[in-house]
DNA sequence: GTCTATATACAGATAGAC
DNA sequence: GTCTATCTGTATATAGAC
């Protein structure tokens, strides 16, 4: 509803991004300040500390959590295929907010754990009626979060060793396998 | 076979809790040198600058990398079970020193992934023999760095959601199944 | 809404006493 | 081999002008 200025909005992808590509400790509000192109104290207007940024970025993923969910439960090749695409850093704007994430929660944010954790929930209950059984569903999950793992330990654009294209479908394949009912 | 000083070693193991338990940021080499009962200077005795400090984890990690790898190939129940329960934080030692440099690596230090991207290969050729194919190994490497993640997301000692006990041990017969020749 | 200037704290590192 | 004292840079945050 209520559009968020456009200079707020800049700010939390410059600290999202410097998150992402430069790790936590890059990621000061004077950097993400410089990155946007706005003075400190502009920053500080739209958000009056470091913990507002972090909100912010935790509100921006509950709203691209929302949209993800809805895209894999509708997806042509199925929840499990959609799934594991989605878990590859293809770049999208809710898997740059995960991985920011991600960097914050392993420097001892709790609140940035606690969304991680409510959306890993989330894609969870999604996947669950696909698995055969629970094993099967822990499965599905962590060969997910492997993915992601692979993506969020590079920094600087060094891709880790995943596997795309061809390689990927086959993964989807023989996990599909393994644990559809 | 030069053992190396008790107190060079006291100071490694608090720079190291530190990474795994609060996080890069709070690994300072103040915060090591108090955790660790010594002077600032007595710290940086025996190591001279920061980068010294990520150097000693990483020389640790190879030392525990190759003890692991010999335990890995020679274990009762097979390669991919003993690889996997090694991938569930017991609170081994290298359990340890594995987040720690992942904490590192994500904070831009380039030789810190590289020391995992090696330790990664080591355990990826320690696998090939048992696997049916690359998919088959992809997948079980991506199970273990699932494990690995959700382990090394969450700070200050609360567990993620990784399977233990039964539940463990069915995961491992899924993957075996799955993989296998 | 956006800026400059400044206060306070803490980081990594050096110098040199013991 | 271990300590204290100190230098320099940078982080978060405040105050207040425009």
């Amino acid at each position: 509803m209520s559009r968020p200025p456009r200079a707020r909005e800049s700010v939390l992808d410059a600290f999202e991004a410097l998150l992402v590509e430069d790790g936590e400790r890059a990621a000061t509000m004077d950097a993400a300040a410089r990155r946007a192109g706005v003075s400190k104290g502009g920053l500080l207007y739209h958000f009056g500390s470091k913990e507002a940024l972090v909100e912010g970025l935790i509100e921006r993923l509950r709203v691209l959590s929302l949209e993800d969910i809805e895209q894999i439960r509708s997806a042509p090749d199925g929840p499990v295929a959609a799934f594991m695409r989605t878990s590859i850093m293809t770049g999208t704007a809710l898997d740059r907010t995960i991985i920011a994430l991600s960097r914050l929660a392993q420097n001892g944010h709790p609140a940035a754990s606690d969304a991680l954790r409510d959306l890993r929930l989330l894609w969870e209950d999604a996947m669950r009626s696909e698995a055969k059984d629970e094993t099967a569903l822990q499965l599905i999950m962590l060969v997910s979060d492997g993915l992601y793992f692979n993506n969020a330990l590079t920094v600087g654009g060094v891709p880790g060793p995943v596997p795309t294209g061809a390689d990927l479908d086959a993964l989807i394949a023989l996990v599909r396998d393994a644990t559809s009912r």
